[in-house]
DNA sequence: CTCATAATGTACGAACTAGTACGTTTAGGC
DNA sequence: GCCTAAACGTACTAGTTCGTACATTATGAG
């Protein structure tokens, strides 16, 4: 029989808060690091519990992941909601939920960082969480909203559908936070300076609008 | 004295092509599983040679993982040199480069997925190597003739210059094969079916082009 | 043919890493 | 206050993974 040490403090229970913070340093090392980069010790080490509470609670690394990825994909919620968007005409609408989505995705490198990731996995680990799902089809039907009333007002071209809309936004605020550090390796501009921002920013606006604009070729 | 196995086989030296076998292989592996997940053991399995060669001519799994990504980025140089730009309108130039990055990014999902990781790895190993800049330069310089001819001839706004547009470009091209999977589970839209591509194919073109020609705001 | 050097193969080891065995403490119901 | 289950800590292990020690063979120059 082994003499173990006594733990060092005294012990205070209290499981959300262990959770939620293993939830938030996994998230940073996860996003920092990648799902195989990433360290079950380096994550325990951080966290204000110990190695154990991350088995304990999650299972383990994967399964943490796993967490990791949804409660990220939770957060995103909604972003259209405080927008306002009924309110104004089509293109205004659309204007502000373009500007939402490029902010949010500056906002959130982590989130950006942890898609990169679970694309560089074959998207293996959402493909296991089919909840996940409904989170993200409130954009597709805020956009569908938004292109029907811009068709009847005669202002939006009718053969772009709601998920090529969301795809023609979603890549551009996706790339320029996601390919940063290559971007500007090789072109010499770096994105997430203020004034190239506030230029991106109009520039996606401006193209989609003028897209939707356009008369249909053929 | 241990005593040793001798080897299986007659052995043949060619330092080329064991080399090239290495770098091949260590693509794949590098491409789908990430800088981190890759296993040098599972490069070394598949490859005609053995892992003492891998480190007898790149030294380590980073500078073999360094050097898959400069043959990676030197494959791709020149990608709008066959199409004959200078012979056509500046709308049409353009609309070939466009076609020739989507085609390209179509074909070549493991150089996009290795842009990934190494934006996952905050593109430190692609900053080591500053050669590779000028293997980008070229899309650029191409985008900037266009440009021009297409101010000239009067279809073309001036306030977007050629980093912009690229980025543009570039950004959907990227993305619509880079988030293939996480884009796919959650709106129900295979990205990479036929249909799906060539209507994608058709709407980048027509954005950048609706884009270009719209009078400047403001 | 000889010999030096480049190219290669096999077996091994040190370090790291996910996961666990085992024991202790806290907290709340009664 | 007592007792049980949940919450927690420490030390350890089994297996993996990068890298290397050591030895051998091919090849081309002279």
């Amino acid at each position: 029989m082994l003499k173990r040490m006594p733990p060092a403090h005294k012990r205070t229970n209290d499981p959300e808060r262990t959770k939620r913070d293993i939830i938030e340093v996994a998230t940073q090392e996860f996003a920092s690091e990648g799902y195989s980069g990433a360290r079950v010790d380096a994550i325990a080490a951080r966290t204000r519990t110990s190695k154990r509470m991350i088995y304990y609670y999650f299972g383990g690394k994967e399964q943490l992941y796993l967490a990791v990825l949804a409660e990220a994909y939770r957060n995103i919620r909604a972003l259209e909601d405080q927008l306002d968007i009924e309110r104004c005409d089509a293109r205004e609408g659309l204007r502000r939920l373009i500007e939402a989505t490029f902010d949010h995705d500056e906002r959130n490198p982590n989130f950006i960082r942890l898609v990169s990731i679970e694309n560089i996995h074959h998207g293996k680990h959402l493909k296991q969480n089919p909840q996940l799902r409904q989170l993200n089809a409130s954009v597709i039907t805020t956009l569908d909203r938004i292109l029907a009333r811009g068709r009847k007002e005669g202002v939006f071209r009718n053969d772009v559908d709601a998920v090529d809309l969301h795809l023609a936004i979603s890549s551009y605020c996706f790339f320029r936070v996601a390919n940063r550090h290559t971007f500007g390796a090789l072109f010499d501009r770096d994105l997430s300076e203020p004034k190239v921002l506030a230029k991106s920013r109009t520039q996606i606006v401006e193209m989609i609008l003028a897209w939707l604009g356009a008369k249909s070729t053929g």
